[in-house]
DNA sequence: TTGCCTCCTGTAGATAATCTAGGAGGAACA
DNA sequence: TGTTCCTCCTAGATTATCTACAGGAGGCAA
């Protein structure tokens, strides 16, 4: 109990990733760290949603994948933004601002 | 194909009926009207989402539930939030100003 | 009094995103 | 040789929401 609330807004973690690649080219694990940190520890995201939507997102079209060694000296899967990921993400952004101006409507209403 | 996002961000339905019935007492159907009146038409909550999630928030006792007759002489179901319900709220609008902040950040960075 | 429209409530089943809870390979380092 | 950390991956469960129905009851017109 005191079910903490996810840690995302289900919905939104696409636009996050794209995002994420929109600033530089990245492996799976470094986009999480950088949202977590951009975020300031707000934002978490857990492997097991990580990967699925990394896949998601290339299957879509949107990023591209190449395989290459991380800072560290590890095998690291680095994905780009594509030129369809750049359209994609500006649509989930100007929808989310469509969608979060409504709420933000509702809550301060009365 | 085309196919539309979803008309709500998931997770905050439950935020935004707590809200409309803080502003007063109201049927299930009314909330749902007067929600996409607040929202100029942006969030349209259908009613396979609707019923289930006043039964789930009265369930949890955030809301409690009374039969009368709406302003059209209808038997409509009257809901108005309780004590408990209205901590709720102010919970779930915490957490929201919480995450949408923190998703601004990372949409800004860079 | 019959029929139709609108208001309002309700449900079953599908869909899909996220979480939990694991497993594994390989580099670095002691 | 063993351990730790980085990085990738997956199966299964959970749960909110959507689609697509059904039905009662009041009001109104013919």
């Amino acid at each position: 109990m005191a079910k903490t609330k996810s840690d995302l807004l289900q919905g939104t973690l696409d636009m996050l990733i794209l995002k994420t690649l929109a600033l530089e080219p990245m492996h799976g694990w470094g986009v999480s760290q950088r949202i977590q940190q951009i975020s300031s520890g707000v934002l978490n995201i857990n492997q097991g949603s990580l990967y699925p939507a990394l896949y998601r997102l290339e299957d879509q079209g949107w990023i591209k994948s190449e395989w290459g060694a991380s800072d560290n000296n590890r095998q690291a899967k680095y994905y780009k933004l594509t030129r369809a990921g750049r359209k994609q993400l500006d649509e989930e952004t100007a929808n989310w601002q469509r969608l979060s101006a409504a709420i933000e409507q509702v809550l301060q209403a009365g």
